[in-house]
DNA sequence: CGAGACCTTGACAACGTTGTCGTGAAGGCT
DNA sequence: AGCCTTCACGACAACGTTGTCAAGGTCTCG
C-alpha cells in the first residue's frame, strides 16, 4: 500500500486521518493507491495506538431487543451512531444480572467509547469499572443511585398518574394495577404514579387490586385472571408495560370483557389502534430516547438527567365509563 | 498486574488464555492478582496479535431491527453469540444499498469474525471483500448469486403457495397480492408462490390484482385501498410481509370489510390472534433462523443453504369463505 | 550419578497503527 | 548570499498482547 504510492506508511496514516502536512500531490497518490488496493485501516491497531483510545464503538445493553420499546430505542441509537461513524454492539439482558455484568465486561474489554445501558439492578459497581476503564456511561430508561452519569429517562410517575387520572375521570373507582417487579426502576415510578393519582382522588389503595409480581408474560396473564376473578373485580385496569397490556387485552377478550372493563396501558405498541376497542396508552418516544442517549454518549460534555415527555393516546379502551 | 503476581506478563497471558505449561501454584497467584486488580485483556491488542485474527465479534446487518421479524432474528443470533463469548455489532440498512456497503466496510474494518447479513441487493462485491479480508459471511433471510457462503433461508415460494392454496380452498378465485418491490429476494419467492398456486388451480393471473411496488407502510396502504376500490375487487388478499398485513388489516377495518374480505399474510406478528377476526398467517421462526445463522457463523466448516420451515396458522381471517 | 527428556518460565519480536521527533528542502528576510 | 523559519516527509518507539524460542530446573531411567 505504502509501497504502491511510493511513500512511508506514516504518510498513509496522515492521509487517511486527514492530518495536515501532506502535499496535495502525494495525498492524491496515496488515495489512489488506497482505492486500488481497497485499503482499510485496521481498527484494532488504531484503537491500540491512539492516545485518546477512541474506538468509534458503542455498547448497548437493553432488557430485550425483541421488545418493540427497546427495539425502537435501539434504532434511535443506531441512527445517531451511524451518522457519526460509530459501530454499535448490542446485547439483551432479559433482566439477568449476571448476563448484564458479563456483557458490560465484554464491551469494556473491547474498549467501547460509551456504554448505553438500561441497568437491571441497583448495583453500579460494574458500571463504575467501565467508567474507570475509560468508557463513558449513559443510562437510558432506567437509572441507579451512586453513579453520576448522564441519563435519558421518562417521568414514569407523571405518566402513570395521568393514565390513572384518565380512568378516574371516566368514573372508575376500583382500578386494578398490574405491573412488574418493584426491583425494576420504571416499575417503581409507575406504581408511585398510580398511588399518587388515587390518593389525590381520596381513594385508598386496595392491595387486592395491586399486582406487582413477576416479569414474564405468563405471570402477567395469571395476575389479570386473578383480578377479574375477585368477588368485587376492578372496573378498570392500569397495566404498567406493553407486554402486560397485550396480555390484559388477551385476557379481557377471552372473557368477553374487552368493552366492559376499561384499560389504560403504559407504552404504546403496534396495532393498539386496530384492536376492539382501541387501546388507550401512555406513549413514550423510545426512538427519541435512543437518539438522545447516543448524543449524550458522543458528547464528552454531556451530562444530567434528560426527561422525555409521555403523552396519553385515547383510543377507546380507556374511555369506557365507570359505574359512577 | 504481572508485577503483583511476581511473574512476567507472558505468564499472565498464558493463564488468561488457559494455555498449558503453567504450574498450578503460579496460575492461582496470577488469577488472584487479576481478580484483585480487575484485569481484563485488551481486546484490540489481542485481535491485533493473534495469528488466527479471531476477535470474538460478529457483525449483523439487517433491514430493520425495529421490525419484529428482524428483532427476533437478532435475538436468536445474540443468544448463540453470547453463549460463545462473541459480541455482536448490529446495524439496520432500511434497504439502503449505500448504508449496507458502509456498514459492511465498518464491520470488516473492525475485523469481525463473521458477518451475518440479510443482503439488500444482488451485488455481492462488498461481501466478497469482507470474505477476502478474513471474515466469514453468512446470509440470512435473503441470498444473492455469485457468492458461495452458508445461508439460512425460508422456502418463501412454498410458504406463499400454501397460503394462497388455503384461500383457494375456501372458495376464493379473485385473490389480490400485495407485496414489496421485486428487487427484494423474499418478495420474488413469495410472488412466485402466489403465481404457482393460482396457476395450479387453473386461474390466470390478473395484473390488476397484483401490487408489488414500494416497500413502505404508506405505499402499502395505498395499494390496499386501490385494490378494494376496483370495480371488481378481490374477495381475498394475500399480503407478503408483516407490515403490509398490518396495513391491510387497518384498511379493511376502516372500511368495515375485515370479516368479508379474507386475508392471509406472510410472517406472524404479535397480537395477530387478538384482532377481529384473528389474522391467518404463514409463520416463520425468525429466532431459530438467527440461531442457526450464528451457529453457521461460528463453525468454520459450516456451509450450504439451510431451509427453515414455515407453517400456516389459521386464526379466522383466512377462513372467510369465498363466493364459490 | 549422569544424560536426556520434559516442564515451567521469561526474553524478545511482531501485529498495524499513531505520536514524536529529526532531517532536508524550500521559502522569506535582511 | 546567508540565516532563520516553515513545510513535507520519514524513522522510530510505543500501544498490549501472542508466538517463538531459549534457558534453567526437575524428573526419569539406566
Amino acid at each position: 500500500m505504502a509501497a504502491l504510492a511510493g511513500v512511508s506508511f506514516k504518510t498513509v496514516s496522515r492521509v487517511v486521518n486527514g492530518e495536515s502536512g501532506v502535499s496535495p500531490a502525494v495525498a492524491d497518490r496515496v488515495r489512489e493507491a488506497a482505492d486500488q488496493l481497497g485499503y482499510r485501516p485496521n481498527a484494532a491497531a488504531t484503537a491500540l495506538r491512539r492516545s485518546d483510545h477512541r474506538t468509534a464503538t458503542f455498547g448497548v445493553l437493553l432488557e430485550d431487543a425483541g421488545n418493540p420499546f427497546f427495539a425502537a430505542l435501539l434504532r434511535g441509537i443506531e441512527e445517531v451512531a451511524r451518522g457519526n461513524g460509530v459501530a454499535v454492539f448490542t446485547s439483551s439482558t432479559d433482566l439477568d444480572v449476571d448476563r448484564e455484568r458479563d456483557m458490560t465486561a465484554a464491551f469494556a474489554a473491547r474498549q467501547v467509547d460509551a456504554l448505553i445501558t438500561a441497568p437491571t439492578e441497583s448495583d453500579a459497581q460494574h458500571l463504575m469499572r467501565a467508567l474507570e476503564e475509560g468508557s463513558r456511561v449513559v443510562l437510558v430508561d432506567r437509572t441507579i443511585d451512586g453513579i453520576d452519569v448522564p441519563a435519558v429517562l421518562v417521568d414514569n410517575q407523571a405518566g402513570a398518574r395521568a393514565g390513572v387520572e384518565h380512568l378516574l375521570s371516566q368514573g372508575h373507582r376500583r382500578i386494578g394495577y398490574i405491573g412488574r417487579n418493584p426491583s425494576i426502576y420504571t416499575s417503581r415510578g409507575r406504581y408511585a404514579g398510580y398511588v399518587e393519582a388515587l390518593t389525590a382522588a381520596g381513594i385508598e389503595i386496595d392491595p387486592a387490586l395491586v399486582r406487582r409480581e413477576g416479569a414474564t408474560r405468563s405471570s402477567a396473564h395469571l395476575q389479570v385472571e386473578e383480578l377479574l376473578d375477585l368477588a368485587e373485580p376492578p372496573t378498570a385496569l392500569f397495566t404498567a408495560q406493553d407486554l402486560i397490556t397485550m396480555t390484559a387485552v388477551s385476557a379481557l377478550q377471552r372473557r368477553g370483557l374487552a368493552d366492559r372493563v376499561a384499560l389504560v396501558g403504559f407504552d404504546d405498541f403496534e396495532l393498539a389502534d386496530l384492536l376492539q376497542p382501541g387501546v388507550t396508552v401512555i406513549a413514550q418516544d423510545p426512538r427519541r430516547m435512543g437518539a438522545l442517549a447516543a448524543e449524550l454518549a458522543l458528547d464528552p460534555e454531556g451530562s444530567g438527567v434528560h426527561l422525555v415527555a409521555t403523552r396519553l393516546i385515547a383510543r377507546g379502551s380507556g374511555e369506557i365509563a365507570g359505574p359512577g
